[in-house]
DNA sequence: CGGTACGTTGAGTCATATCAACCATAGTGG
DNA sequence: CCACTATGGTTGATATGACTCAACGTACCG
């Protein structure tokens, strides 16, 4: 009874496959993976895994957004990234064979698609492309990792929370109206920036009534990129 | 004139070969970095490399203590990581083949290994279990930046700099009277909790009354590990 | 001896957290 | 259908942690 089914295509014909390190592995691993591969359909809210837990298999999104974050003082997510179309999340852990770091939540309808660990290993070792690709895909991350800790460590409230409205034009994109396609709760917002949801409240009516953003409910519009660049502070 | 020239083992003897990533590598490969390496001597303060930069190659420290650093605001150093004895550096930005996104400078006295950027290249294409090893070496600091995320966006910087002092014993260790391993100045401190020089010296003097720690110019000795605990809030 | 880099302390300020109250909305169950 | 509850959003008042600025001390170095 699922009026909306979304179709999930055969890896090999499957767009996510085709733009992502998935476009390193030959016809025989792709099938493999085509084969053992499930695929899931999923609600805001729900859970695909916690931090501490042993991880069989990585996640590759076909559609929706998940974030993925950590747990700390007092239960208090922080936010680490999201995941959209075309991301993989849970491999780092499969590659370390550590316990996860983080936790994945659902934040708009997703459809993803569960693949078992021993395959990621396998054509790690089998596959150097695709092995150098996920290495690309890490190392990216790392980056991006210790450029926000300098953010958080060295900005302003105020820069960062400018700064990730920019980050998640660039992630997600407007829509014609140029409102933020992703829609998220204050608290969520509070999460990223790494601040109390009260003074992301304030400081977005303080964006809205500086004529840079317009508010409608959880939706965000864009009015004046600029601006929000000179507070973010980026060169 | 090198009073005291420390001397650079053939790597198939040298002890942190064999205790790292390197281990997983043939004898002829071995023998290739043997060949190819240069090893260098530096002093406190020498640049390795500085953010922005194209890498030819990635080092692989022999002895002494290098910082690993970000550039933020008006110049102000955001200290991301140390690398001691064993550890490699630059080695992310040769495998993602980006610019450098840190700056690396010398803290003690050092003797490193420079091995060019396509040995590397060519050992993870061409050894899977070297391959894996990097990766999990990846993956394992992008664990520890998504820790610091959360660490310096929740706790406050009294928290931060107990944690600090409790990791620096962990990774250098305290001498026979209990003294950390690494010296380090008020500023550097600063770079890593993410606060200002003030900020650190008032908090390890109050440290220092509350009978945590004892100060010697920049030694800092430590005399209640468990408190330093507490006050971190780590669980 | 003057210079430079580092360390320390005090005073004042400000950004941000915290606490508390209140409103809006939607879902739930009797 | 209404009271009830939960969740999210908003605003105000207040407290305070941490930064900034400034002055001064200390130590080492050529």
């Amino acid at each position: 009874m699922r009026p909306k089914e979304i179709h999930i295509p055969f890896c090999d014909t499957c767009p996510v496959h085709q733009n992502s390190v998935f476009r390193h592995l030959t016809k025989e691993e792709t099938d493999l993976i085509n084969f053992e591969k499930e695929h899931r359909h999923l609600k805001r809210g729900d859970v695909l895994y916690t931090e501490g837990s042993r991880i069989s298999g990585f996640y590759c999104i076909n559609n929706g957004i998940i974030k993925v974050y950590k747990t700390g003082i007092d239960g208090k997510e922080q936010i680490i990234r999201f995941a959209k179309k075309g991301d993989l999340i849970a491999y780092r852990s499969v590659l370390s064979n550590e316990t996860a770091c983080t936790s994945a939540k659902v934040i708009e309808d997703s459809t993803v698609c569960f693949i078992p660990s021993n395959l990621l290993i396998t054509f790690v070792r089998e596959n150097p492309s695709f092995a150098m690709e996920i290495m690309k895909l890490t190392c990216q991350e790392l980056a991006e990792a210790n450029a926000y800790i300098t953010d958080i460590a060295q900005k302003t409230v105020r820069e960062r929370l400018a700064e990730i409205l920019l980050h998640l034009i660039d992630e997600f994109g407007l829509d014609e109206q140029n409102y933020l396609r992703i829609t998220l709760t204050r608290e969520e917002l509070a999460n990223i920036v790494g601040t109390a949801t009260e003074s992301v409240i304030r400081l977005l009516s303080e964006f809205k009534s500086d004529n840079l953003i317009a508010l409608n409910g959880r939706r965000i519009k864009i009015i004046n990129r600029k601006i929000l660049e000179k507070i973010s502070n980026i060169f």
